[in-house]
DNA sequence: CAACTTGACAACTAATTGGTTGATCAGTAC
DNA sequence: GTACTGATCAACCAATTAGTTGTCAAGTTG
Protein backbone atom coordinates (compact mmCIF):
# COMPACT_ATOMS: atom_id res chain seq x y z
CA UNK A 1 0.00 0.00 0.00
CA UNK A 2 1.06 2.96 -1.46
CA UNK A 3 0.07 6.68 -0.63
CA UNK A 4 0.00 8.35 -3.73
CA UNK A 5 2.55 11.52 -3.93
CA UNK A 6 1.65 14.22 -3.89
CA UNK A 7 -1.40 13.51 -1.77
CA UNK A 8 -4.38 14.82 -3.13
CA UNK A 9 -6.50 17.55 -1.02
CA UNK A 10 -9.03 15.34 0.19
CA UNK A 11 -6.78 12.59 1.13
CA UNK A 12 -5.42 14.87 3.33
CA UNK A 13 -8.00 16.14 4.49
CA UNK A 14 -9.27 12.05 5.64
CA UNK A 15 -6.11 11.22 6.84
CA UNK A 16 -5.96 14.63 9.13
CA UNK A 17 -9.73 13.20 10.08
CA UNK A 18 -8.63 10.14 11.36
CA UNK A 19 -5.39 11.88 13.51
CA UNK A 20 -7.85 13.88 14.98
CA UNK A 21 -10.03 11.42 15.84
CA UNK A 22 -6.84 9.75 17.90
CA UNK A 23 -6.32 13.14 19.08
CA UNK A 24 -7.82 13.37 22.65
CA UNK A 25 -6.41 11.67 25.63
CA UNK A 26 -10.00 10.16 26.72
CA UNK A 27 -10.34 8.63 23.26
CA UNK A 28 -6.70 6.86 23.54
CA UNK A 29 -7.62 5.79 26.99
CA UNK A 30 -11.17 4.33 26.01
CA UNK A 31 -9.39 2.76 23.49
CA UNK A 32 -6.86 0.74 25.87
CA UNK A 33 -10.07 -0.08 28.21
CA UNK A 34 -11.31 -1.89 25.32
CA UNK A 35 -8.17 -3.61 24.58
CA UNK A 36 -9.23 -5.85 27.76
CA UNK A 37 -12.33 -6.67 25.90
CA UNK A 38 -15.82 -5.66 25.31
CA UNK A 39 -17.29 -2.69 27.63
CA UNK A 40 -20.94 -1.21 28.38
CA UNK A 41 -20.54 2.62 27.96
CA UNK A 42 -21.64 2.58 31.66
CA UNK A 43 -18.90 0.17 32.91
CA UNK A 44 -16.17 2.53 30.73
CA UNK A 45 -18.00 5.71 32.27
CA UNK A 46 -17.19 4.29 35.94
CA UNK A 47 -13.57 3.57 34.58
CA UNK A 48 -12.61 6.25 33.66
CA UNK A 49 -14.05 8.54 36.14
CA UNK A 50 -16.61 10.88 33.98
CA UNK A 51 -20.16 10.74 32.60
CA UNK A 52 -22.03 8.21 31.07
CA UNK A 53 -22.41 10.80 28.40
CA UNK A 54 -18.99 12.12 27.82
CA UNK A 55 -18.25 8.41 27.28
CA UNK A 56 -21.05 7.72 24.62
CA UNK A 57 -20.12 11.34 22.82
CA UNK A 58 -16.49 9.86 22.15
CA UNK A 59 -17.70 5.94 21.45
CA UNK A 60 -20.01 7.75 18.61
CA UNK A 61 -16.58 9.44 17.30
CA UNK A 62 -14.70 6.47 17.46
CA UNK A 63 -17.76 4.03 15.97
CA UNK A 64 -17.79 6.61 13.43
CA UNK A 65 -14.39 6.26 12.09
CA UNK A 66 -15.19 2.35 12.22
CA UNK A 67 -11.95 1.93 14.90
CA UNK A 68 -14.67 0.39 17.41
CA UNK A 69 -17.79 -2.07 16.61
CA UNK A 70 -21.21 -1.86 18.38
CA UNK A 71 -23.65 -4.21 19.88
CA UNK A 72 -26.20 -3.96 21.47
CA UNK A 73 -26.65 -6.59 24.03
CA UNK A 74 -29.88 -6.41 26.72
CA UNK A 75 -29.98 -3.35 27.35
CA UNK A 76 -26.72 -2.20 27.24
CA UNK A 77 -24.96 -1.22 24.18
CA UNK A 78 -21.23 -3.24 24.10
CA UNK A 79 -18.36 -2.02 22.50
CA UNK A 80 -15.15 -3.65 21.06
CA UNK A 81 -12.10 -2.94 18.80
CA UNK A 82 -12.81 -2.72 15.32
CA UNK A 83 -9.66 -1.97 13.87
CA UNK A 84 -7.00 -3.76 15.91
CA UNK A 85 -4.51 -1.31 14.06
CA UNK A 86 -4.61 1.41 16.35
CA UNK A 87 -2.30 -0.37 18.77
CA UNK A 88 0.51 -0.02 15.70
CA UNK A 89 -0.32 3.30 15.08
CA UNK A 90 0.28 3.90 18.80
CA UNK A 91 3.27 2.21 19.41
CA UNK A 92 4.00 4.12 16.40
CA UNK A 93 3.70 7.54 17.87
CA UNK A 94 5.64 6.37 20.65
CA UNK A 95 8.55 5.10 19.11
CA UNK A 96 8.60 8.60 17.16
CA UNK A 97 8.33 10.15 20.57
CA UNK A 98 11.19 8.33 22.00
CA UNK A 99 13.03 9.36 19.05
CA UNK A 100 12.23 13.13 19.98
CA UNK A 101 12.84 12.24 24.04
CA UNK A 102 15.97 11.28 23.24
CA UNK A 103 17.00 14.13 20.94
CA UNK A 104 15.89 17.09 23.71
CA UNK A 105 18.13 14.51 26.05
CA UNK A 106 21.38 14.87 23.43
CA UNK A 107 20.67 18.84 23.91
CA UNK A 108 21.31 18.48 27.45
CA UNK A 109 23.83 16.61 28.11
CA UNK A 110 26.09 18.28 25.51
CA UNK A 111 26.38 14.86 23.51
CA UNK A 112 25.60 14.57 20.12
CA UNK A 113 22.48 12.00 18.12
CA UNK A 114 24.63 9.12 17.08
CA UNK B 1 8.38 -1.68 21.91
CA UNK B 2 5.48 -2.45 23.89
CA UNK B 3 3.16 0.05 25.61
CA UNK B 4 2.48 -0.26 28.74
CA UNK B 5 -1.39 -1.66 29.79
CA UNK B 6 -2.89 0.12 30.83
CA UNK B 7 -2.00 3.01 29.26
CA UNK B 8 -0.33 5.52 31.85
CA UNK B 9 -2.36 9.03 31.92
CA UNK B 10 0.23 11.30 31.16
CA UNK B 11 1.32 8.75 28.50
CA UNK B 12 -2.45 8.86 26.76
CA UNK B 13 -2.20 12.66 27.03
CA UNK B 14 1.04 12.82 24.87
CA UNK B 15 0.21 10.17 22.61
CA UNK B 16 -3.06 11.73 21.78
CA UNK B 17 -0.48 15.44 21.24
CA UNK B 18 0.92 13.69 18.87
CA UNK B 19 -1.97 13.12 16.98
CA UNK B 20 -3.59 16.22 17.02
CA UNK B 21 -0.37 17.80 15.83
CA UNK B 22 -1.36 15.39 12.77
CA UNK B 23 -4.77 16.10 12.88
CA UNK B 24 -4.51 18.80 10.36
CA UNK B 25 -4.96 18.88 6.71
CA UNK B 26 -2.88 21.76 6.14
CA UNK B 27 0.08 19.94 7.94
CA UNK B 28 -0.22 16.46 6.09
CA UNK B 29 0.24 18.92 3.14
CA UNK B 30 3.48 20.58 4.37
CA UNK B 31 4.64 17.18 5.45
CA UNK B 32 3.71 15.70 1.74
CA UNK B 33 5.64 18.74 -0.12
CA UNK B 34 8.63 17.98 2.44
CA UNK B 35 8.78 14.43 1.22
CA UNK B 36 10.44 15.87 -2.26
CA UNK B 37 13.23 17.43 -0.17
CA UNK B 38 14.00 20.94 2.11
CA UNK B 39 11.73 23.78 1.41
CA UNK B 40 11.65 27.49 2.74
CA UNK B 41 8.81 28.98 4.32
CA UNK B 42 7.70 31.23 1.33
CA UNK B 43 8.25 28.41 -0.88
CA UNK B 44 5.89 25.92 1.01
CA UNK B 45 3.26 28.56 1.28
CA UNK B 46 3.56 29.26 -2.35
CA UNK B 47 2.97 25.47 -2.88
CA UNK B 48 0.24 25.23 -0.73
CA UNK B 49 -1.59 28.60 -1.61
CA UNK B 50 -1.83 29.87 1.68
CA UNK B 51 0.35 32.22 3.69
CA UNK B 52 3.70 32.58 4.94
CA UNK B 53 2.82 33.12 8.64
CA UNK B 54 0.09 30.42 8.32
CA UNK B 55 2.93 28.06 7.39
CA UNK B 56 5.19 29.24 9.79
CA UNK B 57 2.76 28.30 12.23
CA UNK B 58 2.09 25.21 11.07
CA UNK B 59 5.82 24.40 11.12
CA UNK B 60 6.47 26.05 14.33
CA UNK B 61 4.07 22.80 15.68
CA UNK B 62 5.58 20.61 13.44
CA UNK B 63 8.85 21.45 14.95
CA UNK B 64 8.15 21.40 18.41
CA UNK B 65 6.86 17.96 18.06
CA UNK B 66 10.32 16.93 16.42
CA UNK B 67 8.60 16.10 13.25
CA UNK B 68 10.56 18.47 11.06
CA UNK B 69 14.11 20.51 11.48
CA UNK B 70 14.84 23.39 10.73
CA UNK B 71 18.42 24.87 9.59
CA UNK B 72 19.05 28.94 8.69
CA UNK B 73 20.17 29.42 4.86
CA UNK B 74 21.14 32.73 4.09
CA UNK B 75 18.32 34.21 5.00
CA UNK B 76 15.77 31.56 4.60
CA UNK B 77 14.78 29.14 6.85
CA UNK B 78 15.02 25.55 5.14
CA UNK B 79 12.36 22.67 7.29
CA UNK B 80 13.03 19.40 6.30
CA UNK B 81 11.46 15.97 7.70
CA UNK B 82 12.89 15.02 10.89
CA UNK B 83 11.13 11.74 11.68
CA UNK B 84 10.71 9.53 7.99
CA UNK B 85 8.53 7.21 10.38
CA UNK B 86 5.40 10.01 9.66
CA UNK B 87 4.77 8.57 6.58
CA UNK B 88 4.34 5.07 7.84
CA UNK B 89 2.20 6.07 10.18
CA UNK B 90 0.14 7.80 6.84
CA UNK B 91 0.05 4.55 5.08
CA UNK B 92 -1.51 2.83 8.39
CA UNK B 93 -4.38 5.36 8.64
CA UNK B 94 -4.74 4.73 4.56
CA UNK B 95 -4.90 1.25 5.34
CA UNK B 96 -7.43 1.87 8.28
CA UNK B 97 -9.42 4.02 5.72
CA UNK B 98 -9.89 1.29 3.25
CA UNK B 99 -10.56 -1.23 5.87
CA UNK B 100 -13.45 1.10 6.85
CA UNK B 101 -14.36 2.04 3.65
CA UNK B 102 -14.98 -1.47 2.31
CA UNK B 103 -16.76 -2.41 5.46
CA UNK B 104 -19.41 0.62 4.63
CA UNK B 105 -19.39 -0.39 0.93
CA UNK B 106 -20.30 -4.11 1.71
CA UNK B 107 -23.14 -2.47 3.87
CA UNK B 108 -24.39 -0.90 0.53
CA UNK B 109 -24.14 -3.69 -1.71
CA UNK B 110 -25.88 -6.01 0.93
CA UNK B 111 -22.59 -8.36 0.53
CA UNK B 112 -21.04 -9.76 3.82
CA UNK B 113 -17.43 -9.22 5.03
CA UNK B 114 -14.75 -11.68 4.53
C1' DC C 1 24.13 53.57 6.21
C1' DA C 2 19.28 52.46 3.96
C1' DA C 3 16.29 49.37 1.24
C1' DC C 4 14.82 44.86 0.63
C1' DT C 5 13.90 39.90 1.63
C1' DT C 6 12.55 36.23 4.60
C1' DG C 7 10.73 34.28 8.56
C1' DA C 8 8.84 34.57 13.44
C1' DC C 9 5.83 36.44 16.89
C1' DA C 10 1.53 38.80 18.95
C1' DA C 11 -3.17 39.99 18.78
C1' DC C 12 -7.43 39.18 16.95
C1' DT C 13 -11.59 36.69 14.86
C1' DA C 14 -14.23 32.82 13.68
C1' DA C 15 -14.90 28.07 13.96
C1' DT C 16 -14.36 23.71 16.27
C1' DT C 17 -14.94 20.82 20.09
C1' DG C 18 -14.68 18.65 24.93
C1' DG C 19 -17.64 18.38 28.69
C1' DT C 20 -22.04 19.33 31.16
C1' DT C 21 -27.11 19.40 31.65
C1' DG C 22 -31.58 17.95 30.50
C1' DA C 23 -34.62 15.51 27.66
C1' DT C 24 -35.71 11.35 24.91
C1' DC C 25 -35.51 6.57 23.29
C1' DA C 26 -34.89 1.36 23.88
C1' DG C 27 -35.23 -2.52 26.71
C1' DT C 28 -36.28 -4.96 31.12
C1' DA C 29 -38.94 -6.01 35.41
C1' DC C 30 -42.91 -5.69 38.01
C1' DG D 1 -49.96 -0.74 31.70
C1' DT D 2 -46.03 1.85 35.06
C1' DA D 3 -41.41 2.10 36.99
C1' DC D 4 -36.62 1.54 36.32
C1' DT D 5 -32.10 1.17 33.92
C1' DG D 6 -28.87 2.23 30.32
C1' DA D 7 -27.66 4.80 26.17
C1' DT D 8 -28.27 8.41 22.76
C1' DC D 9 -29.57 13.09 21.33
C1' DA D 10 -29.77 18.22 21.64
C1' DA D 11 -28.50 22.52 23.54
C1' DC D 12 -25.36 24.97 25.83
C1' DC D 13 -20.69 26.87 27.69
C1' DA D 14 -15.76 27.18 27.91
C1' DA D 15 -11.49 26.29 25.94
C1' DT D 16 -8.72 25.51 22.04
C1' DT D 17 -7.10 26.72 17.56
C1' DA D 18 -6.75 27.67 12.36
C1' DG D 19 -6.18 31.55 9.70
C1' DT D 20 -5.60 36.69 9.11
C1' DT D 21 -3.38 41.19 9.96
C1' DG D 22 0.24 43.86 11.58
C1' DT D 23 4.75 44.19 13.37
C1' DC D 24 9.42 43.00 14.36
C1' DA D 25 14.05 40.55 13.92
C1' DA D 26 17.77 38.59 11.07
C1' DG D 27 20.27 38.67 6.98
C1' DT D 28 21.48 40.31 2.47
C1' DT D 29 22.48 43.93 -1.15
C1' DG D 30 23.65 48.35 -2.91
Amino acid sequence: MAIPHPIPDPLAQMIAERFKVLGEPMRIRILDHLRDGPRAVGVLADELGTSQQNVSKHLGLLHGAGLVRRERRGNAVLYEIADQGVFDMCEHVCGGLERHLAELQSLVTGEVAP
